[in-house]
DNA sequence: ATGGTTGGTTACCAA
């Protein structure tokens, strides 16, 4: 089985991109964030053609949205309000492999990392810190649980392009880092991405739209991430993170994540 | 220290 994450800022605007990956790769399952889309605009006909018969969304105007978009029958619909907000930022769905998928788009944070001063960098850190609480007190990770998204937090210091300049930089600052690695470590979460790439070797899946040139630049930060349950850690197969996809027309200034699993 | 780009919405906000 083939699952992808993307980060896909505006479903809309981006079908050519979709249509493309999927005619090189061809997934069982995407998962998309930044959709953009309220639902009655969601393009589902066009998501149907590609082959992508079992597709679910949550999405509301203007801002975040998340979908599944599967060649395989969803069970077991869910969203969770994290923090309390009806905000479109989780969707979670189980195939019928039984494997239970969570998609994620965690608050950005704005740009001050001070959550006494900016209300959005506090959103986020208690956002984080609920996905560390309810994981725990709702699943046992002892079910083959896949979670995906845009968690916008950089955790390693080779997951930056430069760890000493991004210290004060929101996706990279001590605090965030802590916060994340307590909600994967609470619920025994392994990073597979990390799985089958030393901790030693720079890996990105963001590349910011504001550089002249975003390939020779290679400012780039690991903000979307694949975490599977201890069960499913020997089934891993390999992963790839499609950097051409950040090079194709008019791309998101996110790269797909994709993750094979022997089901 | 600053500015750079994109999308959704319709005058800026969020990323």
């Amino acid at each position: 089985m083939r699952l992808v994450t993307w980060n896909i800022n505006s479903v809309r605007q981006r079908l050519h991109l979709i249509q493309e990956f999927t005619d090189l790769y061809n997934p069982d399952v995407i998962c998309l964030q930044e959709t953009k889309a309220q639902n009655t605009d969601f393009p589902i006909k066009e998501i149907r053609a590609m082959g992508y018969d079992h597709t679910e969304i949550h999405g509301m105007k203007s801002y975040n949205g998340v979908a599944i978009l599967s060649r395989h029958k969803l069970d077991n619909l869910h969203s969770h309000e994290w923090v309390g907000k009806k905000d479109c930022r989780h969707l979670s769905a189980t195939l019928p492999n039984g494997i239970e998928v969570h998609n994620f788009y965690v608050p950005a944070g704005g740009d001050i990392p001070d959550r006494t001063v900016n209300d959005k960098f506090d959103h986020k850190l208690d956002f984080v810190d609920e996905m560390a609480s309810w994981f725990p007190a709702n699943k046992k990770n002892s079910d083959p649980m896949i979670l995906v998204g845009d968690l916008n937090i950089a955790p390693l210091e080779n997951d930056v392009w430069s760890h000493k300049q991004l210290l004060k930089i929101v996706s990279h600052t001590p605090i965030e880092v802590e916060k994340l690695n307590n909600a994967q470590q609470a619920f025994g979460w392994v990073d597979a991405m990390r799985h089958f790439v030393p901790d030693e070797e720079r890996l990105y899946s963001w590349w910011s739209y504001r550089a002249r040139d975003w390939r020779k630049a290679n400012k780039g930060r690991r903000l979307d991430h694949i975490w599977v349950t201890p069960p499913l850690k020997e089934k891993l197969v390999s992963m790839d993170v499609v950097k051409d996809a950040r090079g194709w027309e008019k791309p998101s200034d996110h790269a797909p994540a994709m993750i094979e699993i022997k089901d």
